[in-house]
DNA sequence: TTCTTTTATTTTAGACTGCAAATTTCAACA
DNA sequence: TGTTGAAATTTGCAGTCTAAAATAAAAGAA
């Protein structure tokens, strides 16, 4: 019992340290193009699946409704997002991404990935997989 | 490069996705104990490691020191914790816990160490470890 | 000693986060 | 039809977090 236990908080500790880690680099990345880590992870997901209700966001991204009002709320003064009413469910805020939030993402884009790729990069490929594989399997 | 990009990326997604997990796990029980997440974080590192100046918190927890001041101040609202100048410095602030706070931490953390082993019970022994290790490597 | 620099902490302003309550709209049903 | 209940969003509040500026004390240099 003891044994399992400190195991899993020595995991506990390792899997924070290395969050902390990347999310930092990503955040300082994402500041030098004064965007906050939320905001460009808003900007993702739109650029990704295209535009959507801001109740599916937050369910992406797994943080509250609440939570994303607020950070279309600073997108929207920066003119990177727009809310449009649904016309079927006007209950409904869809969230699409304006001329220029799609230039912004696009043009972020790949040195965030590039930045992503290096912080992984002293894991080799199969430690990678087995990384993912096994956080996964953690999250499941 | 494509190739390698998009499985960083993949790594990226399942880290958050495991950290958040495992985050929510404690937020859950600390709020039933009237605690944020690092107001236990405090109280944990002080009952480990003794003592020690509000510098040395926030660098063991990775936080700035003008963060550590508010958690700190919301702790001494509540009569677990304690500020002590330091004698020999007197820049230098120590937290200490009180009788009250050693009790609190002390009387959570069995269950604590508890929920981490169950959150994490769903990796095999060998798994947690390999884990550990590919985290810990992450990290450096 | 006196001046400068460094270090520890605090303060302030702004953004993120969750929760709970209020609002608006929709859907179902008597 | 009218009511009741559920869903999406917003608002208000408290706590967390950072960066930058302010304060205070220590350390080192001229």
């Amino acid at each position: 019992m003891e044994n399992k236990a400190a195991q899993a908080l020595e995991l506990w500790d390792r899997l924070s340290r290395a969050y902390d880690k990347v999310r930092k680099a990503q955040v300082k990345q994402m500041s030098e193009e004064k965007l906050t880590a939320p905001q460009f992870n808003v900007l993702e997901v739109l650029e990704k699946s295209g535009s959507m209700p801001l109740k599916r966001i937050s369910e992406e991204l797994l943080v509250t409704g609440a939570n994303i009002t607020c950070v279309v709320d600073n997108l929207e003064k920066e003119d990177l997002v727009r809310r449009v009413h649904s016309k079927e469910d006007r209950r409904i805020i869809m969230a699409e991404l304006t001329d220029k939030g799609k230039e912004k993402i696009n043009s972020i884009y790949p040195k965030y990935a590039e930045n992503m790729t290096e912080v992984t990069s002293v894991l080799t490929d199969s430690e990678q997989q087995e990384l993912t594989r096994l956080l996964q399997k953690l999250n499941v």
